[in-house]
DNA sequence: CTAACCCCTGACCCTTGCGTCAGGGGCAAG
DNA sequence: CTTGCCCCTGACGCAAGGGTCAGGGGTTAG
């Protein structure tokens, strides 16, 4: 399987895979003589977990520095922290990035009060500098 | 006034200032016989608006676009939709800044509770690509 | 006069996850 | 053999709001 084949059956681009690659999420994969990449179905698995892990807001450094745990999350197996030795791995990042949504959340949230109170009431109170 | 206190006063750097007016939002200011800005505190004030509306999430560009109404923001008029003439040329932009925030809160609200369930569950069942 | 700041312009750096050339080579079909 | 699609590497672009030099000049106190 070539990468752009690879790239299609895991739902993303030629580019995307090289960049993942790069970054360290990826293996670098087998080549032909004439120096292509040739993907199997156990790569093209990982770049999906990949993608979804990204999905859900996980950085790319996040994941390239636990690179050696995603095939863990690999889709056809039994996910389950309790199961999977070493999956725990993730927790950390995974709260801290709960963490940052919450934060990220109320923040917006506060803002948007204070912008929909300035259309009410005309703008008559501008917060100061925060 | 020169560039740095007119910055300090503002709350803000001299770097933001030429920033500002490279884009528009402030007018070139007088400059002394060596070529340095001289300000008073009039664009003192102006910039401290610019500063309060760019924390509501407003953009540069959407204040450059409205640049000749800005001083209609000043903190010491009376600072009303209904008795300010011209003020709702600002309507449209913070409309459209709350649906995003909504679109946004939203987004990341959903995330979050994909998340959090996944850690719940031990994430065995990851999401379908979004 | 000179140190110690301050200011000037222009230009590159940052963050994130890739998209988009540019220039050159490979590979199966007609 | 040639067409047409695919692949390779390397490098720049983007969005936003400035930060941070680099190189050169002003200004004011001692």
């Amino acid at each position: 399987m070539r990468i752009g084949d690879a790239a299609a059956a895991a739902g993303t681009t030629p580019r995307a895979l090289r960049f993942y690659e790069q970054r360290g999420l990826l293996h670098p994969p087998a080549r032909t003589a004439s120096g292509q990449r040739e993907y199997g179905p156990a790569e093209v698995a990982r770049v999906r977990v990949i993608r979804r892990l990204l999905a859900l807001g996980l950085t790319v450094d996040d994941l390239a520095s636990r690179a050696h745990r995603l095939d863990l999350l690999a889709e056809d197996r039994p996910w389950r922290c309790s199961a999977t030795p070493g999956l725990d791995t993730f927790a950390p990042v995974v709260s801290a990035r709960l963490a940052t949504l919450d934060a990220e959340i109320a923040r917006l949230t506060e803002l948007r009060g204070r912008l929909a109170h300035h259309v009410a009431t005309g703008g008559a109170d501008l917060p100061a500098d925060t």
